[in-house]
DNA sequence: AAGCCAACCTGGACGC
DNA sequence: TGCGTCCAGGTTGGCT
């Protein structure tokens, strides 16, 4: 049970932030097309041609798994949920179904925002009301910055919660999902299972670093992809693909390191692999 | 009060 | 072939 389409965590929204970054920032929305949906928060087009007609980008922005479209009168605040893509594409190049808002460009391109699962964002808001955001105050530090560590010591030292739940809330570490938090807990020996409070502060730093590694590696891995210039698919060739999954996906296949058989459980909610025997 | 779980939504996979 | 059913994921809100 691979993962049959990407689901957008931290290095997919930076790889994102930075294929956009081009093709927007210094340039001017020029029109918008909007269809009024119920996503996650849903679109209200009123509100992304009154704020967004007109303005200059100034730039894009990431926090966690959010992407800000900046400019000085008006913030594009996005969410790519589970099936969210934003994609540059020429006008004559036919929409895809589920396309629920499109920023026109002063230099010709469109900026499509795509959405079939619906569980994304795409809000028109003013600057002052970024902090107001629920989503976005209750973010904890990002987990390539400074900070993530130490937050990370903190919030499993008084939790009785399972690590990968603590993992996944985005108010202790802003960015993963369930397939790099699966497979970090593996590549540093941990038991999704295992309660916070559980885990020692020295293993604590394992996981952080193992983090780091594999949010890194697709990082680098999606950055590759951006470098054939041309027009950018939101989530390219790099993404999960491109990064070696240690237990996602491969319940029952045998551990690379024992040898013992992969185990799934569903931890709140959340399919949860893990090898019994290198993780504890 | 922290932690668990259902709900939201669609398309792809799978079984009959 | 085609239909129905199940399942994945991120986040929120309601319940305990």
């Amino acid at each position: 049970m691979l993962p049959y389409a990407v689901v957008p965590e931290l290095p997919e929204v930076e790889t994102v932030r930075r294929s956009l970054t081009p093709h927007l920032v210094g340039h001017r929305v020029v029109g918008i097309r909007a269809r009024r949906i119920r996503l996650r928060e849903g679109i209200e087009p009123a509100s992304w041609r009154r704020r967004f007609v007109g303005v200059r980008v100034t730039a894009v922005e990431r926090r966690g798994k959010y992407l800000l479209v900046r400019s000085e009168r008006a913030v594009g605040l996005f969410h790519l949920g589970m099936s969210g893509r934003l994609v540059v594409r020429r006008p004559e190049e036919p929409q895809e179904t589920h396309t629920h808002l499109v920023l026109c460009m002063d230099h010709g391109l469109e900026l499509r925002f795509v959405d079939p699962r619906r569980f994304g964002v795409a809000v028109a808001l003013r600057p002052g009301e970024l902090r107001e955001h629920p989503g976005l105050s209750a973010l904890g530090p990002d987990p390539l910055g400074e900070g993530a560590g130490q937050n990370l010591v903190r919030a499993a030292a008084r939790s009785r919660a399972p690590i990968r739940s603590i993992l996944l809330d985005q108010g202790v570490l802003a960015g993963l999902g369930n397939i790099y938090a699966t497979e970090a807990l593996a590549r540093a020996g941990i038991s999704p299972l295992r309660r916070g409070r559980a885990i020692a502060p020295a293993r604590l730093g394992a996981l952080t670093r193992a983090i780091r590694e594999v949010l890194g590696e697709a990082l680098e891995a999606g950055g590759t992809t951006l470098s054939d210039g041309g027009f950018v698919n939101a989530i390219g060739g790099g993404g999960y693909f491109a990064v070696k999954l240690l237990v996602y996906g491969r319940e029952g296949e045998p551990c690379q390191t024992c040898g013992s058989a992969i185990r799934r459980r569903v931890v709140g909610g959340r399919s949860a692999f893990y090898c019994p025997s290198c993780q504890r």
